[in-house]
This record gives C-alpha cells, sequence and structure tokens, in this order.
DNA sequence: TTTAATCTTGACAAATTTAGTAGGGTATTC
DNA sequence: GAATACCCTACTAAATTTGTCAAGATTAAA
C-alpha cells in the first residue's frame, strides 16, 4: 500500500514551499534539485496542486511558486486529497457521496475500513506543514 | 489510495473462513457467491493466502478452505499484508529491512511517513477476525 | 526592445499493476 | 470411474505510474 511518487514528491516540494513562506517565489528547479525530484515531473504535480488551490505561480523572469497560505493552515491531508485521492482503504468510507455500495448493512468489511480511514484523518488532518518544518528543525540540532 | 480488489476481496473471503471455523472445509464456489467476487480470480487469491500460512486447502469432494487459527488468532494485519505487501506509505517505514533510503537524518516526509504507519498498525494489528465477526452479528441484530 | 528566465500545455511512451479469463491437470470421495 | 474440488500457468485488456520531450506563452530585466 505504499504511496506513489506523487504523494511523496508533492509533499517533499511543499515542505520546500513552506520554508520559503514569505521570502517570494522559488523556480521549480531548486525545489526539483533539493529533493532530487525530476524538473519535468514535478512540473506536473505541482500543476495539480495549483488546481487544488495549494500554490500560485509568478511567471517570468525572478518568478516561480509559492504558497498561497501559511505554512501552519496547509495540512498534509489536503497535499495527499489533491495529489493520491482520497487517503481511505476503499472507496465506500470516502466522503464523497458512494451510492454504489448499497451494501452498507451486508457488507462485513466496512467497519474495518471505517477504522483505518479514522485513524489515517487523525494523523493527516492534523498535522501541518509548519509541523514538519519545526520537526526537521529539532532533528537537525540533534545532529 | 483506496487499496486494489485484492485487500478487499482477501478480507471478505477471509471472513467467511472465520464464520466456518471448526465446521469443516468450505469450497471456494461457496465464498464467491456469497461474497460476489469472481471464483477464478479468488483462486489466486487465495493461493496467496496458503502460501502465507493462513488457510489450508482439502482436495477433493467435500474439500474446500480451511482456516488454521481460529478467528481470534488472526489479524487483518495479517490477511493485507499477505496480499497487499506493507500496509504503509512508504518503503522506507516498512519493518523490512530498507537500505534504500540513505536519507534518514536528511528526509523531510519520514516522520509523517512514520507516523500514518503507526496509526493504520494500531488499527490493523489490534483487529482480528473475531472482531469483524461480532461486530457484523450486532450490525444484523439491530435491524 | 530584446533576451533570458520561467511557467504552461500537451503529446508521447515504457513499464508495471490490476483485474480478471481460460483451460488443463491433480487429488479425493462416493 | 465419475463427480467434486483444488492447483497451476498462461494470457490479456485496461489503467496507472513514472516519467520524457517539445513548443509556446508570459514576464522581468538589461
Amino acid at each position: 500500500m505504499i504511496l506513489s511518487t506523487k504523494g511523496r514528491y508533492g509533499l517533499k516540494a511543499m515542505f520546500e514551499l513552506g520554508l520559503q513562506y514569505g521570502k517570494g517565489p522559488i523556480p521549480l528547479k531548486v525545489i526539483a534539485e533539493r529533493q532530487t525530484i525530476p524538473e519535468n515531473y514535478l512540473e506536473q504535480l505541482i500543476a495539480i496542486l495549483r488546481k487544488a488551490g495549494l500554490v500560485k505561480s509568478v511567471r517570468g523572469a525572478q518568478g516561480g511558486y509559492l504558497m498561497l497560505r501559511p505554512p501552519e493552515e496547509v495540512t498534509v491531508g489536503q497535499v495527499l486529497l489533491a495529489l493520491e485521492g482520497p487517503m481511505a482503504p476503499a472507496e465506500c468510507v470516502t466522503d464523497s457521496e458512494s451510492p454504489k455500495c448499497k451494501l452498507a448493512s451486508g457488507c462485513v468489511t466496512r467497519g474495518v475500513w471505517e477504522k483505518i480511514s479514522h485513524s489515517i484523518h487523525d494523523v493527516i488532518d492534523t498535522m501541518t506543514l509548519q509541523h514538519m518544518i519545526e520537526e526537521q528543525i529539532s532533528t537537525i540540532e540533534k545532529e
């Protein structure tokens, strides 16, 4: 159940944007280099994040990308939702209406999926980019 | 991040085997019908579960499959691990040795993956097939 | 105003995974 | 020996993943 590179690369990119918050745009090339992500591929990922309203772009020389909101207000869950789709083990426990599964009462696994989904969301909807940044700082200090 | 049908079908099949525990073998055909799973496909899935030591088979007429251990001793995590691989969002937080990721200290996302992984395992390593059966019974009673 | 940096879009594609289907072989029981 | 049921392998269509590549649009700065 490993996430795809979309989510993994995307969250790393958002971390870099979070570090840079308030300091003007940062070019994609720099993010790609720092996190070792193929630049052309990252382009596609950040387009998704832009459409999701998480980042905006500044064109032209000295341009780049920047976060719309401060890192305290952006959760890991928002980033992963945009890139990976709903972070739930089955469709029937997704927020979106799921009229497909009419076995609601007959389904023997639904309870399991609900519990997994809740436990994941407890983490990702609570954790923000700011938390990631702070954790990173304390890790470096210990070295 | 929806699970594949492997895990979803497989857990449903294990539930049926759990219900039947102690009552002799149950043919695959019956499981497939009850849970609406393509029989030939389920054959492949149960082969995986057999190799993982979760079920055993009895060949010939009146044969079928049965669980090796009582449903109280089989966790959802064991089933999903066999069918879906490690239930973690990234390789680096898998139990198996992961020498690939040497960025352990430099990786900015590892902390996130660890937390997600822990929260998932809190659920799936605790929940057994017996729990699923009990939950199902109480659901039916309420109707 | 030219140039260079940068974003934007869309096409292409190899590799892998998913979700099966199909069919022949083997063991057991009645 | 016929019926039942597991066992194994091969095949495949479709989707997803993980990129690459090229052309063009936009803007800042010299």
